[in-house]
RNA sequence: GUGGGUGUAGCUCAGGUGGUAGAGCACCGGGUUGUGGCCCCGGUUGUCGAGGGUUCAAGUCCCUUCACUCACCCCA
């Protein structure tokens, strides 16, 4: 038997109506909110996800599924989606018309890490894109947009958590005095930090081994080097999610992984999906267009991490459940075909119908309609068609009816229009 | 990449110290010659994760390997 990859899955028939659920809430609320959808492609060059994402990330120094194709090019399947919708609206000149542009788009990511729990090697991520605002006020919207969505999908117990990573201007002289008080404390960290320290010191302060934590405690808080444009935006920031009533934690270890952000950053975390906290993550990253050889044009933006998302919506599935409205027994071969044209048509007209397609007794498919909860059962053997009526059966109340078989399709379309179904 | 746990029927799981595989559920059929759910009766299902070794004999012991899973790491 050959089973599917590593750290894959399939979603099967039952989880799926979930997915549709969540997707379905999520692109309108997208619409009500402004964003257009947008449709970029998963493989992308590997140059654009070193570029943007950042050399020496864990993501592309050990996480990427890179290959080259048949000419020797070096490709990549995606491990984020920001990269691709930057690199559309800088290739297609999205901003001439209008710098100001909000996408979002639905689709599978890949990162060959450890699988384990909300982790797979393929994920599917939701993401939204704002172009073109300076403003604060873009990412508070963006925020809001999370928090109402996850509403809306019934998500219980989530935390907003918000950070500023300062700007080009103030970040050198906090990451200089990081610097200086790591490599006063280094005996206290572990291993990693150490490297760290010398690599990207903004990732020892979410570091989570306790000893770490501790020693970091005493840390400088960048918060206290933002220049003066990042501590106005940033008061504008909380100000405002304060008049949304979002309640918010300021994280100051809230630092992301990704080289591009910059200024504001933020994660919802839950507690319901064991040691990964965060079901989506965003910030702003007003450098990457530029850096990806696009106009100086500011930008910001999220990532929901669906696969997480539908581990703890409270959504159930139950009501996203279709039955069959109406099943044909058939017995006997003429009935057998002309009850295969019924549900043709039934089909045809937006019924759900089914049938038995075997040569089985009433009996037993008495029970498969009853299996897949048919809510009504048409009953036709050679009796019914010579005479020129069938009986429908009422599954819940067991009633009867004869009807006739000249005009079937309208005759059941009658009857079960006039149920809830 | 590192560590722990787990792999037996479609599913959930039993199978002291080695003796050629079980239960419940599910599925199929019958009890009702043309009427579902409840009940009763009967039936099917396994390369015991894979490969190798020890042994007269391995689901059981040893080695290797793979997968799943949780955690570290990192992130959505």
């Amino acid at each position: 038997m050959i089973q599917l990859i590593r750290g894959f899955k399939d979603v099967l028939p039952g989880e799926v109506e979930l997915w549709q659920a969540i997707e379905k809430t999520a692109i309108s609320v997208f619409d009500d909110f402004g964003f257009k959808e947008i449709r970029i492609p998963i493989i992308e060059k590997t140059e654009l996800f070193s570029r943007s994402i950042g050399d020496n990330t864990d993501i592309v120094e050990k996480e990427m599924y890179t290959f080259s194709d048949r000419k020797g090019d070096l490709i990549t399947l995606r491990p984020e989606a920001t990269a691709s919708v930057v690199r559309s609206y800088i290739q297609h000149k999205l901003y001439t018309s209008d710098p100001v542009q909000k996408f979002y788009t639905i689709g599978p990511m890949f990162r060959r890490e450890r699988p384990q729990q909300g982790r797979y090697r393929q994920f599917y991520q939701i993401n939204a894109e704002i172009f073109g605002i300076d403003s604060p006020l873009a990412d508070v919207q963006l925020i809001f947009l999370l928090v109402t969505l996850f509403s809306r999908l019934a998500v219980p117990d989530v935390e907003t958590h918000i950070n500023s990573l300062g700007c080009p201007i103030c970040r050198p002289g906090f990451k200089q005095a990081l610097i200086d008080f790591l490599s006063k404390t280094k005996v206290k960290l572990c291993s990693d930090c150490i490297r760290r320290s010398k690599q990207n010191p903004l990732r020892v302060l979410d570091c989570k081994v306790p000893s770490c934590r501790e020693a970091m405690a005493q840390t400088p808080s960048l918060l206290d080097f933002l220049c003066y444009e990042c501590v106005r935006d940033f008061k504008i920031l909380t100000d405002s999610l304060e008049h949304l009533n979002i309640s918010f934690i300021i994280d100051k270890r809230l630092v992301r992984g990704l080289d591009y952000y910059t200024r504001a950053t933020f994660e919802i975390q839950t507690g319901f999906l064991g040691a990964q906290s965060a079901v989506a993550g965003g910030g702003r990253y007003d450098g990457l267009v530029e850096a990806l050889g696009g106009p100086d044009l500011p930008a910001t933006g999220f990532a929901i991490g669906l696969d997480r998302l539908t581990e703890i919506s409270d959504l159930q599935i139950d009501d996203y459940h279709k039955t069959p409205q109406i099943f044909i027994a058939a017995l006997g071969q003429k009935s057998k075909g002309k009850a295969f044209e019924w549900v043709c048509s039934l089909n045809k007209t937006g019924i759900r119908a089914e049938m038995d397609f075997g040569e089985k007794s009433l009996k037993s498919q008495m029970k498969r309609a009853n299996k897949l909860g048919a809510s009504h059962v048409l009953i036709v053997g050679e009796k019914e068609l010579t005479e020129g009526s069938a009986v429908l059966r009422d599954m819940m109340t067991k009633k009867q009816v004869f009807i006739s078989t000249d005009a079937v399709i309208e005759n059941v379309s009658r009857k079960l229009g006039a149920l809830p179904l």
